[in-house]
RNA sequence: GCGCCAGUAGCUCAAUCGGAUAGAGCAGCAGCCUUCUAAGCUGCGGGCUGGGGGUUCGAUUCCCUCCUGGCGCACCA
């Protein structure tokens, strides 16, 4: 098989329609709803009846009665409804599918559509002020998919992850954990108005009292602060990293927004926009032009008192992202930066790279259930269920396969109960069952001593649950690059669920392992076939495809 | 008030960037283990796709409007 069988026939219809001198825009390919109609449908007969001034039934038969295509791939070509053209396939071509994927193996899902692209994935990025939340959680999973689909696809890709090390909110962190560590030694300092209040700055209070001892006890409150906020810093970060880590997510690069300011990075930007008169001081403060953009209004570069604002570093990283060689950048931020969508895009067009090139998706809310009821969540109560207990307490594959069932820019629910459980309601082991039935089968063949020959007949694969599996498997490499141009990794989930059950009815109909040695060697094939797929679908998610169960 | 996202079976979600009779899983009911794994399989019921207009051969999908929910609207990050 050299091509997928959607492109051979858009192909053929595409030569066919410039013959004619017809739109070849018109053409498109899809599969029809109803396996009965075939494997394959185009509309295109009704999409040229107002051009042609024809009926579509009439054009169909045109198209049909000239088509040249080759008879030993399409076994039936069919005329329905109001005008579709069907194809089926013939068993052969279905069958050359599964000699390829024996052949790809590993690779087997892979292709080019994504080449000569160097894709930034920024996700999670959380403020290194406290825990990662489960909102964070389900970024790490959705980013550290993406990242697998695009270089599926043939781009390169980076998980990055900024650190959010300046500013006045890491000060705070400083100036809330200095005063739990006084308060360890008896020493009433106040507390910072917009302080943490959470557990975990206790705790890390206690850790640097065991580090450290007394050592910071006697500085004075700003140099105590200053340097608790570096060491409480590196804390945090690490226990995020490490929080990754456990999930699975292996980031290429931190970038420390610190390091940003100081190599005065945001001056290039001061510069670049002063150069186009993107920028005015008004109130004393600076201002860049956004509305000139697409926002609503204009916005803050430089503070009243001369301070760089978030969004003026947030550019500059940007820049720096584009200056190091990439040509599309995907960021996925948290619902509460819904607002700076526009205001980057504004800078990213201001500045002059290519439209599209900059692309933010928000990760939206996740509610979590137990019992059926939603945990209230509230940061000031600190009663927030951090990302590391909910793993933990879920298990990876099973957090991972939720968070990556659901498109990422719908609010979802995450039933707890659910994901623990270690039953048929768990989606997440139904794939992971036919991944280990396989493998069963695998050494079951091999215990009796059965080998795989060196000659077998695919040709014997027949049984309309063995085409619906080979169907089944022809998807994949079609679902993982539009999974990847789409930003939806969701369609992965839920081709391993359609996998799974086209292969637990074929497990469920016919035995692998039979008197009739020719047919077992082809339905050996056919299950290493399965095997290769669910694996390297389970791979892409970086779930476990768990050899028995 | 403005902006973004959503509203589909009892519940959680799909529907391949306008296509055919809107599909899965779970829950409910009824069946299937002497065999390579029953964490599986088979069957049954279940819907005015939030309401109303419009665009066209054709709308869950596109446009308008209204209703409901979530999130966001800082010289914070």
């Amino acid at each position: 098989m050299i091509l997928s069988a959607e492109n051979y026939l858009h192909g053929l219809l595409t030569t066919l329609m410039q013959k004619n001198g017809w739109p070849v825009e018109a053409v498109t390919v899809g599969r029809p709803k109803q396996e009965s109609f075939g494997d394959y449908a185009t509309p295109v007969a009704m999409s040229l009846a107002k051009t042609l001034k024809k009926a579509p039934r009439a054009i169909a038969e045109e198209i049909v009665a000239t088509l040249d295509y080759d008879r030993q791939l399409i076994a039936a070509i069919q005329i329905d409804g109001p005008g579709f053209i069907n194809f089926r396939f013939a068993p052969g071509y279905w069958q050359s599918v599964l000699a390829e994927i024996l052949q790809a193996g590993e690779s087997y899902g892979h292709s080019h559509s994504g080449a000569g692209k160097k894709i930034n994935m920024e996700f999670v990025s959380a403020n290194p002020t406290g825990p990662l939340n489960i909102v964070s959680a389900r970024a790490a999973s959705i980013g550290d998919v993406l990242a697998n689909l695009f270089c599926a696809t043939g781009a390169e890709a980076t998980r990055e992850y900024y650190i959010n090390d300046a500013g006045q909110r890491v000060r705070m962190l400083g100036y809330s954990v200095s005063s739990r560590y006084m308060a360890l030694f008896g020493i009433d300092e106040p507390f910072p108005e917009d302080g943490y209040h959470g557990d975990y700055i206790k705790d890390l209070a206690v850790a640097l009292r065991e580090e450290f001892g007394d050592r910071f006890v006697k500085l004075a409150l700003d140099e105590r602060g200053e340097q608790l906020t570096q060491l409480a810093l590196e804390r945090m970060i690490r226990a995020q990293k490490e929080t990754l880590e456990k999930f699975r997510v292996h980031y290429d690069l931190w970038f420390s927004e610190q390091s940003l300011l100081d190599g005065n990075r945001q001056q290039e930007v001061l510069t670049a926009f002063a150069q186009k008169n993107l920028s005015y001081r008004q109130e004393e403060a600076l201002w860049f032009r956004s509305s000139q953009f697409g926002d609503e209004e204009d916005r803050v570069l430089l503070k009243r008192d001369g301070e760089p604002t978030y969004f003026l570093g947030d550019i500059a990283y940007h820049m720096d992202k584009y200056r190091r060689g990439f040509n599309q950048l995907y960021d996925l931020w948290g619902p509460d930066h819904h607002s700076h969508i526009k205001r980057m895009e504004a800078a990213m067009t201001a500045l002059g790279y290519p439209p599209g090139s900059f692309q933010v998706r928000i990760i939206q809310q996740v509610n979590l259930l137990r019992g059926g009821e939603v945990v209230k969540m509230s940061k000031r109560a600190g009663n927030i269920i951090a990302m590391t207990e909910l793993v933990e307490e879920v298990g990876v594959d099973a957090a991972r396969y939720f968070f990556l069932m659901r498109k990422l820019d719908t609010p979802m629910d995450f039933d707890i109960d659910l994901a623990k459980k270690q039953t048929e309601e768990n989606p997440v082991y139904y794939v992971q069952y036919a991944h280990a039935r396989v493998c069963n089968i695998l050494a079951h063949a091999q215990a009796k001593g059965i080998t795989l020959a060196e000659t077998y007949d695919l040709g014997l694969l027949q049984t309309p649950e063995e085409i619906a599996v080979l169907r089944k498997l022809a998807e994949f490499p079609e679902t993982v690059s539009k999974a990847a141009q789409f930003l939806e990794p969701h369609r992965l989930t839920i081709f391993l669920q359609e996998l799974a059950a086209s292969f637990h009815h074929f497990y469920h109909d016919h035995r692998v392992v039979s008197e009739d040695a020719a047919l077992t060697q082809a339905r050996l094939r056919l299950v290493e076939g399965v095997r290769h797929v669910l694996a390297n679908a389970l791979r892409l998610l970086n779930i476990s495809a768990p050899e028995k169960m």
